[in-house]
DNA sequence: ATGGGGGTTCCAGTCACGGGAAGGTCAAGA
DNA sequence: TCTTGACCTTCCCGTGACTGGAACCCCCAT
């Protein structure tokens, strides 16, 4: 397969996929013309990896999945761990991102969105006084 | 007041105030010596972007609502549009979180966690079966 | 004169790609 | 056979909002 069923099949942008090979991620052969060859187990790992981003894992975390998965001899202590401190960056940034919409929220509802001047948003980033 | 004396009362790092200078957010005046000398008004403004930074505007949206404060004759109807408009994000954002946490939530559940194998977590991201 | 704690500029790196240029390759149709 | 157009290749720059670090200047106290 050539990059662009890949990026077909997998969803991923063909950019994507050449960037994954320079960073290590996948190895896919190359044919006599220069161009990619995919094999199914190309394929495969591509689509964990758009998993893997889709949940949100750093590129770093996909690389310790992946090594993870090809090792039969793995703990799945291991696995949860990665998941575990994932998960807790996602909540915390949760937290930030709900403090900031209740925040925005009473400003925005309390201002009265009109042709005049006045804003109790502009007060409040302005320091409030 | 030299940029550290700032950095200490805005609570901003001087990088940031050295870039905030830089693209045009801020104009302290410069001494003899060539340090930044940052006027009171100068210090007011850096504290609102912090403040606004500190709710999840970008630059761009710091710029825009900077120039509405500056503005006398603005409509609130302005400043309360680029607040929603913001909030939209956020909200998208915190959703898309939460559809991670979820996902990751149930998979850090049924994974053992233990010395062995076996790991749902890598099941799905393996693509199931 | 020396030391230390300011300040300055500029360059590179972050993260995970995306856009676009310049050019090679391939299969199909006129 | 030639050409068209859709592929593919590499390479470099840009993104957002900084952060780190190098190399250097300035000022005050000892």
């Amino acid at each position: 397969m050539n990059i662009g069923d890949v990026a077909n099949q997998t969803g991923l942008p063909a950019k994507t996929i050449r960037y994954y090979e320079d960073i290590g991620l996948v190895k896919p052969l190359r044919d006599d013309n220069g161009y990619r060859r995919f094999r199914s187990q190309d394929v495969h790992k591509l689509n964990f990896l758009g998993r893997a981003r889709a949940l949100g894992f750093t590129i770093e975390d996909c690389r310790t999945l992946m090594a993870l998965y090809e090792d039969e001899t793995r703990a799945s202590a291991d696995v949860k761990k990665v998941a575990r401190a994932h998960m807790a960056q996602i909540e915390a940034k949760i937290a930030d991102l709900n403090a900031m919409r209740d925040t925005l929220s009473h400003l925005i509802d309390a201002c009265a969105g009109d042709d005049r001047p006045d804003c109790p948003i502009l007060q409040d980033l302005g320091g409030k006084a």
